[in-house]
DNA sequence: CTAATTTTGCTAACGCTGTTAGAAATAATA
DNA sequence: TATTATTTCTAACAGCGTTAGCAAAATTAG
């Protein structure tokens, strides 16, 4: 009596092949150009049939947002995870977050609404803020270290994420009249400066 | 033979009553929302009339940005001019923009693409760059001051403009679930640590 | 193995979008 | 007044998200 298995998994199956093709046809087209339409066409089956599986357009995006910010959250964890002094880690977490942002463009795109129609503005709690906490997490301790007053712990981390969300978000929606490389470097130095100031 | 020129002047001002009403309907009802049929019908026309004025609606978008542009451009010079020391004047200009930012939701979404399909990616050139530009000015003439190395000026000042960028998009498109309060307190301390920092 | 029932997937449609073609009405000129 | 140019409209196209309702297929029951 494995077939209700068997359906399940063939069901599961299609609701993966709907998140994949969205993905992938946001990647090639933009997430503009994306239909429900187009997104039926690339599973072989007709548009209706998306929505026995999802409520609307929007629980597709969100989904698919979801999933960025759990990649997100396994590649900081592992960055984190090469280094011992709080400083290093912090460093190599931004450096994570900034591959992150540019190896999947689309991905940043629609976790920030980032020149798009965001997608479960409200919904996002943990999801969201991992990257925070962990910033969090290295400056408290930095700040212990170095013996100074902890009660800023909380708006400076805020502060050096805000900073580099903002140097992504605008590499990303300005078309490279701004060499990549100084933004790399702005970086860098944001985080050195974050970290002595600290 | 005024003829000419009264048509002119309607023609003219039918144009910036598309602009009007396109603004006015995104105020209350959103940018999303916003399409040409419901321009036409504010301005009491047909929908093709719209098309008699403007290339397509991303042309209606772009314009209203760059008017955005040019607002933040004269706030900024405003408060500029209210001090003399580049200190001070950094200190204003980024209140400034913050202040327009929130007055003038809207107009930021637009011009920085926040959580909407962005108008003209790579049109914009000065209308961009003022703020930062300003930014550039006063860090210069602070790192002169102190006889820091100016090279880095470029550097700091776009890390500076990045933050405030960030601290801005971050707020508008969460949900309020970080009070306002904090993210003020933080840009104040994020300007305060800058200037220390040059 | 057939009959009833549930599940699945489709076509067609609604109301919306940006945009264009072409006709009708209005205004300006000869 | 007749002709020309301009203005403005309606109708339409192609696409969108989404829903209703029917046909086909698969499952279950007798």
């Amino acid at each position: 009596m494995g077939l209700h298995e068997r359906r399940q998994r063939e069901k599961e199956s299609i609701r993966a092949n709907i998140l994949d093709a969205a993905f992938t046809l946001a990647k090639t087209d933009g997430w503009a150009s994306l239909s429900i339409r187009k997104i039926a066409d690339a599973i072989e089956y007709s548009a209706p049939v998306v929505y026995d599986y999802f409520e609307n357009k929007e629980a597709i995006l969100f989904e698919i947002s979801l999933n960025g910010f759990h990649q997100l959250q396994i590649e900081l964890l592992k960055a984190q995870k090469k280094y011992d002094t709080p400083e290093e880690q912090l460093t190599a977490i931004v450096d994570a977050y900034w591959k992150f942002a540019f190896k999947n463009k689309e991905y940043y795109q629609l976790m920030f609404g980032l020149g798009m129609q965001c997608s479960g503005k409200g919904l996002m709690k943990e999801e969201f803020s991992s990257f925070q906490d962990m910033l969090y997490d290295c400056t408290y301790e930095i700040i212990q270290k170095k013996g100074s007053n902890p009660d800023n712990a909380c708006h400076s981390s805020h502060a050096l994420f805000s900073a580099v969300h903002g140097l992504i978000s605008i590499m990303m929606m300005r078309n490279d009249d701004i060499p990549s490389t100084m933004n790399k470097t702005t970086l860098d130095e944001t985080v050195a400066a974050f970290i002595k100031s600290l």
